[in-house]
DNA sequence: GCCGTTTTCGGCCCGACTGTTTTCAGTCG
């Protein structure tokens, strides 16, 4: 809609209604069904796009979305994860070439026909030809929450097959990877098989590209996510868990010691080269064993040192889920949130947290509405009030301060002072150069207010790189500051990365793991940030959230 | 297209940067 001009506002009210419709606990279908019930009860969504919702339960589709296919290339959207190109310029690009995929605008950039259209120069097509490298870079990989969401309907699915008992997700999913290329589902049981049937008959299957014995293989969804799902036998489950887990770097490793020790390795089982006796196989604990190796943590198979430690006996105590006593970093609908503070605050209860804390923008972002000086002191009284009343979980008063182009913070000292906890986050300004970034980031932990540092490197995951800044001095301060490194766990962000936690904690680094929830299921993404804080070698003890409130609360009090 | 009322129309979020332009449209967050 927006590439064919359409209303803008118009536009948003689709947009909002999506967003309802997501929102809502409730299937759509069935409200449609209920001839006592009315889709237009829920906020956002109004007569016409009742209307809409009506055709898509029906036909999965709607008469705009027809017309709108019918007008642009099936790609359309895809130009649109082209960094620098908007709508308008797309639809230029459409009109004027008739282009319909991003090889064709790569070559319009090439031959430098992109700058005979107005306001489109030199610049502009260097910059998309940088934009569609990384885009190329990117395609063929899905996010994890993607592919979680995959497994999960798939599992429940095959989980009928009489004869199936055990589906596991193994591969990138399993060693919790921000980003996976394909997902392997491995099923035991009587009649494994049979599973293999069901999932090819599966409605979500776009195209099966191989059914074997023990093995098929098929594009599952419009994005063409490939599936993989294997048979296997009992006796060769943990071999074949152990091998198709991976990493492959992993799995080169192991194998190697495995001929080191006379044994060979693959996904059947682990034998004696001399007689071909097998000696491990049934559970990948007996496989690590038999190679003289503590189990290793899937998260932890990336051939990075896990290997050592896990023959040494000294693989760390990896924090979990269980152990998160509170989510300190979310939005309310003071700011760009979709629920009030009480909604967040009764869903991270309902989660068994013991505490939160309420963390919204300031004012430097102004479309969503951020908090400015007097707002941030209101907030912070407001919240001592609503403790002394109590909501049955302690709140603790926060902002998620913007870290300005020069490094200042967006709200003045005095104010932040009156606040429990401060997170300082870059949302701006974000291609300077690696000095000035550095620099920025420094002068921000001078701020003796801040207590956090939210999302550090800015990456959006398949859509913006982190910027680029010096890791190891930014680090370096914030360790002597007593300033707390985020790992943000929404599952776009996922930020810090696991390598990236590693090595600040090697460097003497605390960490928080926070959602950044913009909605009250948002707060189930915490698992995705224990997955990545397990990645970088996390125990309890490195997590500031792992605390009792009163420790917590104790924490924010130190002074560095 | 939604919402709320000033109650069937009018308002709906906004500032900064960039590259192109020669005063500003498009993109981004």
């Amino acid at each position: 809609m927006e590439i064919a001009a359409e209303d803008s506002f118009r536009i948003r009210s689709y947009r909002n209604g999506a967003t309802a419709v997501e929102g809502h606990p409730e299937r759509i279908a069935d409200i449609l069904r209920d001839p006592a019930r009315k889709v237009t009860e829920i906020s956002g969504i109004g007569k016409g796009l009742a209307h809409v919702l009506t055709e898509i339960v029906e036909r999965q589709s709607c008469e705009r979305r027809d017309v709108l296919l019918e007008k642009f290339p099936p790609g359309a959207l895809e130009f649109l994860k082209i960094q620098g190109l908007g709508p308008k310029s797309i639809a230029l690009i459409f009109e004027h070439f008739q282009a319909k995929t991003i090889d064709d605008l790569e070559r319009l950039c090439k031959e430098q026909k992109l700058r005979d259209l107005p306001r489109m120069g030199a610049k502009l097509e260097e910059k998309v030809l940088r934009s569609i490298a990384q885009y190329r870079q990117r395609t063929g990989r899905y996010l994890l929450s993607y592919v979680e969401g995959i497994a999960e309907e798939l599992i429940e699915t095959l989980r009928q097959v009489p004869g199936v008992e055990a589906i596991t997700p193994a591969g990138s999913l399993r060693r919790g990877r921000e980003t996976a290329g394909d997902l392997d589902l491995l099923v035991t049981g009587p009649a494994a098989v049979n599973a293999l049937e069901r999932f090819i008959a599966w409605p979500r299957v776009e195209e099966v590209l191989g059914r074997g014995e023990n093995k098929a293989s098929a594009k599952v969804g419009r994005e063409g996510l490939q599936v993989d799902v294997r048979a296997l036998k009992p006796e060769s489950f943990g071999a074949a868990m152990q091998y198709f887990t991976g990493s492959k770097d992993h799995n080169v490793a192991i194998r190697t010691r495995a001929v080191k020790m006379g044994l060979k390795l693959s996904e059947y089982g682990l034998f004696r080269v001399e007689d071909d006796t097998k000696v491990a196989g049934e559970t990948e604990e007996g496989v690590y064993e038999a190679l003289g190796l503590a189990w290793i943590p899937p998260e932890l198979r990336e051939n990075c040192g896990e290997i050592e430690a896990a023959e040494e006996r000294r693989l760390p105590e990896l924090v979990e889920l269980r152990q998160i006593r509170g989510d300190i970093h979310m939005h309310t609908t003071e700011t760009d949130g979709r629920a009030t503070l009480e909604e967040m605050a009764a869903a991270a209860r309902e989660r068994g947290y013991e505490y939160i804390a309420i963390t919204d923008h300031s004012k430097a972002l102004a479309m969503a509405n951020g908090l400015d000086e007097r707002r941030v002191v209101a907030f912070a009284k407001q919240v001592r009030e609503i403790n002394r009343n109590g909501l049955g979980i302690r709140v603790f008063s926060g902002l998620e301060c913007d870290i300005l182009k020069d490094g200042a913070l967006d709200v003045e000292n005095d104010a932040l002072a009156e606040l429990d906890m401060v997170i300082g986050s870059v949302h701006s300004h974000m291609n300077l150069e690696a000095a000035e970034m550095t620099d920025r980031l420094l002068r921000a932990l001078e701020c003796p207010h801040l207590r956090i540092l939210g999302h550090p490197t800015g990456r959006i995951l398949l859509h913006r790189d982190p910027f680029p800044f010096d890791f190891e001095r930014v680090v370096a301060e914030a360790v002597r500051r007593g300033v707390w490194l985020e790992v943000n766990a929404s599952p776009e962000r996922l930020d810090l990365g696991g390598a990236m936690v590693r090595s600040a904690k090697a460097k003497g680094a605390k960490f928080t793991i926070s959602t950044d929830a913009h909605h009250p299921k948002h707060l189930a993404n915490m698992r995705y940030g224990v997955l990545t804080a397990r990645r970088g070698w996390l125990g309890p003890g490195d997590v500031m959230n792992t605390r009792s409130a009163d420790d917590f609360a104790a924490a924010l009090q130190t002074i560095s």
